[in-house]
DNA sequence: TTGTAGGCGTTATCAC
DNA sequence: GTGATAACGCCTACAA
């Protein structure tokens, strides 16, 4: 129960001014005497006065709210870069709308729409897919739109994108595993239309090509993103005349996959198969063997992909000045899954 | 950029009608012809209208928003527990605002006081510690509070609370150890204060007096909720002159820091020490050996809070009927870190 | 320094 | 059936 409504109009009247008197003095205004400006609110204070934000976003024609569409909350990178965003838009004074989409198209439309009539200030899309349809409704949106690990395919005035360097990150873990003597490297991909996929192998293929090792497509096995995929990979990999020495996996989940189903075909990692990840996720340190990946810099992928959405604001904050699209790099972590050297 | 606002206004210019029409026609009245109702229906999507949630609000006295209050969305079972609300505020036509506190109370303080401001019709809270003055705060908030796995202090009117059994959740983990054979059996506490942690040991303490089995203090060893409270406990164990077969740890991270600190020592897992642990986090099923637990039905406490959220709205849709606290029942589920039959 | 009078975009209550 | 008109709670010229 507790307090119910009050509204300035209340606070004017037990104050005996007027319900302008009362809005400037709590803004801080100057145009008003500084003692009743300390008396109003103070009895503001007093009532359980709480300014309402809509009646003010309707007047102001801003929200203070981002809107944050995700796949599904509970992928532990999804969940990281969440809390970076909230966290910075926290400490700007802005508030977070959470939308799932479930990656089905209806969900998607569903989602944009909503966060349209709520008229936020500006959207972060974490769905590493971003269809040309998806992408369609995110510019009737009217408000800026910062896509996370995700390509724009059309490139509205008012969509920007930060990502990983895809490319390098597995450029880096393929020289790597290179470095540690090994020839046969072999590639387990994502999801097939992913953008982010293609750039994975390239960097693979480049690194291979860089060290005059020729490309073998035998060692090209399709995956699917998820830890199944990984797990089908083996027998495929082993099956071969020359199987690889090493892997380099898409994604985290697709390594740790393939480690499961190692341990159940008795192959020895790093021994036998040396293998990498690429994320870092929380569960990557926590497996056996701990796991070889490319960290990506998610904390700070959020805490940017906020402030790129602030920038892009009419007037906003300006935090530094025009935007454009942004690559982080990513980190090698090594562990035990490519080399017997022991760590943390 | 895209559309620019427009608003019912704007359509009644266009539609030679008044914006009550319009409003009329938009909300499917049957006041209004069918001809013009679809006329202006068709008018208004090719505008490219998109109804101001706030004005209507404002209006109507509700929002059909609620807050989610939880201390970092990066624990993944509270990640799995938001996942679930917004879920199912979706399928209610109601949106999700997001609110951490990284376990702050300034940042508590600060999350309520905005959810105040914008309106929230009802608030859910995962922050496993409410202290009382969190919720005084809460109480201020005039609309329906639902605590997820903690327990109201003051218990407010409007304030309740779905959670596991803990007592009975512990006591189950503990009956399997002592099925297996173990009659030593030790528990690692959680957080000193928590009330989860109470309700824990007393279920592992009430199942071996209920098997004749007598309580030995020192094994009873102080943890941190956290792995390294795991990791510590291990050498205290170790160092008693009779130390336990067998350990029930407050939460599944203090279980896996064990693990971890095990495998250092050298100790055998199951065979040395079975480990038993509460929450069947995802990383449960992944380490090696997988781990035996407690599993909270998360997804279903999640759904379940919005829904009491929503039976405490004033004229909102009756799930059923009268609201109370709410108590779900976890379940055992064996793996390789209690018993060597294999399993998943 | 303060008060009056709009108006933001809706819905709702009246008349016509 | 439809159109004025008045709210909802706030901000902000414009007056005083």
């Amino acid at each position: 129960m507790a307090t119910s409504r009050i509204s300035i109009k209340d606070v004017a009247l037990r104050a005996s001014v007027s319900h302008s008197t009362v809005s400037r003095a709590l803004s801080n205004s100057a145009l008003v005497k500084t003692e009743t400006r300390d008396r109003i609110q103070r009895l503001a204070r007093e009532m359980g006065y709480s300014p309402d934000a809509q009646a003010r976003s309707l007047v102001q024609g801003r929200t203070q709210t981002i809107g944050v569409v995700v796949t599904t909350i509970t992928d532990p990178f999804i969940a990281e870069l969440v809390q970076a965003i909230e966290s910075a838009a926290y400490l700007h004074g802005y508030t977070v709308i959470l939308a799932s989409s479930s990656a089905e198209p209806d969900r998607e439309l569903a989602a944009v729409e909503m966060l349209r009539s709520k008229r936020v200030d500006g959207v972060i899309v974490t769905s590493s897919r971003v269809g040309t349809l998806y992408q369609e409704h995110l510019n009737r949106l009217a408000a800026p739109v910062v896509l996370v690990n995700s390509h724009s395919q059309l490139g509205g005035r008012y969509t920007f994108a930060i990502g990983v360097d895809n490319w390098h990150g597995a450029c880096r873990a393929t020289e790597h595993l290179i470095s540690l003597g090994h020839r046969r490297v072999a590639y387990i991909s994502g999801p097939a239309d992913h953008h982010d996929d293609v750039d994975r192998m390239g960097g693979y293929q480049d690194a291979l090509g860089q060290a005059g090792i020729e490309l073998a497509p035998e060692l090209v096995v399709a995956g699917t993103g998820r830890a199944d995929g990984g797990e089908a990979a083996v027998p495929k990999m082993m099956a071969l005349a020359q199987p690889p020495s090493a892997v380099l996996c898409y994604n985290d989940m697709t390594a740790i996959g393939l480690l499961r189903a190692a341990r159940r075909g008795g192959l020895s990692i790093p021994d036998d198969l040396a293998v990498v990840g690429f994320d870092d996720i929380p569960l990557a340190s926590y497996v056996r063997p701990a796991l070889t990946t490319i960290r990506q810099p998610t904390a700070q992928m959020g805490a940017q992909a906020l402030q790129m959405v602030l920038d892009l604001l009419p007037d906003g904050e300006p935090g530094q000045r025009a935007v454009s699209d942004v690559v982080v790099q990513g980190e090698l972590v090594v562990r035990e899954s490519s080399t017997t050297i022991q760590e943390g």
